[in-house]
DNA sequence: TAAAAAAAGAACTAAAGTAGAACAAAATAG
DNA sequence: CTATTTTGTTCTACTTTAGTTCTTTTTTTA
């Protein structure tokens, strides 16, 4: 993805920014990665500005700002931070796409098809989550629309109120509001078109609690 | 992003906003950053305008605003961070967050504490994005709740059933459906208890295009 | 060893910072 | 409301700092 040289000055521009607050100047980003000449600072950044790494204001100075930072470090960098262990490194962002969810096959069934999905980090800071996409329009009621994506944290308890995962008789699952009472639990849909389900406790398993969700339009 | 002498005057300005609450005048400033001449003020607060960490009322005296401060982090934690960071903002991309829209004042006079928010890359891919909190409810038919945040494409054209922001008279900033009759624009909100307006099109500017959504719950 | 890539260097262009003054607009006192 | 003071804006001129472009040299590697 990135040449060593960029990845370096890359990350020298990252933590000048958020150390000092302001921009380096060619001059500085030169000496920090070890070049005689700024011209080859332009190439750099050049090279970063249109992998969309970094952006600048067109015409001014010090004006660079980072918008990302790579997902793999380049090879040579890895090999030089070996000796630091680095096992928590990728894959932390990334959270398992199960499937659909409303009314269908539990979602142990599809979970064997997952894909991943990216989501920004402070939406999935501690726990084991999941994602699923809502099938159906059985929760409009409080915005979740037919193919939104749902994040979930994965629990086998709920309070009441809560909006969980639940799995009904080991083989249907949906995405609706718990509410206990005594030995018997309610599945509540926010939908007026729909009835609320009232069961044996035993019969219901919750999965997860719902915790964010993502839509896309277009 | 900022030159030296922009960063210290921006902390000077942020550091007499808070002690005093109010704003310092240019001579203040110009002392305060070692100037002789507050031309050279002027010149170094359009540049923060510009660049968005200050908001100025037009036609005021002493009427600054800081609308964000760069993310500061000492050395150490930094260094100790690092790894972690990296994990954290691996495709993810920093998009600012203007502030809140609904019926209200226009963005551009809100956004007191605009940060950068992370999201994932491939929700803004390609074109310029900001975030904006959902205040009110005019758009729950869709499922746009209170407290969302939508992440909008900055465009000033629209098609006819976008949503899109657009802003009424330079003064009024909303989220609604949009549709265009002949000389007259449509703001079309989504909950019957609101009515459609029908505005002539030279009221109505659109500052950008809903293209995805966040929800957190709890 | 030749071709390609990276680095260095110099010359140039552009932007940022400095200063002072004249002026316009807003706030305030009377 | 008007006069006065305070505050902000604009202009010019200049210095310093920063960024770009080009050519030459060095290094890499195919």
């Amino acid at each position: 993805m990135l040449t060593p040289k960029q990845y370096k000055l890359l990350m020298f521009i990252n933590k000048t920014l958020k150390e000092t607050g302001c921009c380096p100047s060619f001059d500085e980003m030169k000496d920090a990665v070890n070049l005689k000449s700024k011209s080859g600072i332009h190439a750099l950044i050049e090279a970063l500005v249109e992998r969309n790494f970094l952006r600048k204001l067109p015409h001014k100075a010090r004006a660079l700002e980072v918008v990302r930072l790579p997902k793999l470090k380049p090879s040579s960098i890895i090999e030089e931070e070996k000796k630091k262990e680095e096992a928590l490194h990728s894959g932390m962002v990334e959270i398992p796409l199960y499937g659909k969810i409303a009314a269908g096959p539990p979602i142990e069934a599809i979970a064997d098809q997952s894909e991943q999905l990216s989501v920004p980090y402070d939406l999935v800071a501690s726990g084991q989550y999941y994602a699923l996409k809502i099938e159906g329009d059985s929760m409009v009621g409080i915005g979740i629309m037919d193919g939104d994506t749902v994040i979930i944290k994965k629990s086998d308890f709920a309070n009441n109120g809560d909006i969980v995962v639940a799995l009904v008789d080991d083989c249907e699952a949906t995405l609706k509001q718990i509410k206990k009472e005594g030995s018997e639990v309610l599945l509540i849909p926010k939908n007026d078109a729909y009835e609320v389900r009232r069961l044996d406790a035993k019969r219901v398993k919750v999965q997860g609690i719902l915790s964010s969700l993502i839509r896309t339009y277009h």
